[in-house]
DNA sequence: TTTACTTTGTTTGTATACAAACAATCTGGG
DNA sequence: CCCAGATTGTTTGTATACAAACAAAGTAAA
């Protein structure tokens, strides 16, 4: 194998990087009445499924950094479907909730998500998707 | 199946983006004697393989945006890894080819490409790596 | 040839994504 | 109690990623 042999598309991070674009393009044509980004819809659903969280701790619980974390609460806060408290027990932290107006939009959107999985391992059977789905969590 | 019960990890956008996530740390781990990123090395193989390719058409040889190539390409070329020409058959295209220093740098690189994939994969056996770059490509 | 449409590259604006440095706060060990 | 170290959230800077609007240049049809 000669060293200019490297083919782009037999490289994982490529592949990874190319069905990430493609499902988050599907994600966004999805949502665009709900205009909601996936990270922010990730944001969300994990804020109801705590009922309470600190901003750091939701960044970890959705795989975000702290300064992009910063940015999406940020957008949802200013859209006024989460607000903040202080932790009484921790002068450090904000804990961020639903407000009513949030868990509508959820409720109103969870079956948009499903769709929106769906739509993405449309190519796929069944039996391909659970392998898909546990090859990739694998890597993680 | 009530309307509350989607949970976040059986997404496949979001097990995406942490496999992508993942993948871009590896890489960014291994290219950082290198200063590389993951679009700018995908940018260099191609124009390689290319031989000299206009801006847009390396955009989409390598999934990139227009403006998203824009930037890219500006960093190679101020990095002095490559050089503009202007077509002489379409006054409106750029045509890019890697300079010496490209060449070198490129042919310094692949092996750490090949590296960084072998590590994004070691969890997985060679008929599963396989497995998942055919689902991930069946995606696109 | 003239007009309509397309393609190429640029610019602006918004949204991740993360490194690095920082202040405020909390925790555990002595 | 005190202090070293960890955690939380913020800020700055860099790099994708893409929509939308645009000017310049090419193409094809009438």
């Amino acid at each position: 194998m000669a060293k200019d042999d490297y083919v782009l598309e037999g490289q994982i991070g490529h592949v990874l990087r190319r069905a990430h674009q493609r499902a988050s393009a599907i994600f966004m044509a999805n949502f665009a009445d709900h205009g909601l980004t996936p990270t922010q819809f990730a944001a969300l659903a994990k804020i109801r499924d705590e009922g309470e969280v600190s901003q750091n701790h939701l960044g970890r619980l959705t795989a975000m950094d702290p300064a992009t974390m910063k940015g999406v609460i940020g957008r949802l806060h200013k859209r006024r479907v989460i607000t903040r408290k202080a932790d009484p027990a921790d002068g450090r932290r904000t804990l961020w909730r639903l407000t009513a107006s949030g868990v509508r939009l959820l409720s109103r959107t969870v079956t948009v998500g499903e769709a929106t999985t769906d739509a993405t391992l449309a190519p796929l059977g069944p039996k391909q998707r659970k392998t898909l789905l546990d090859l990739l969590s694998r890597l993680t």
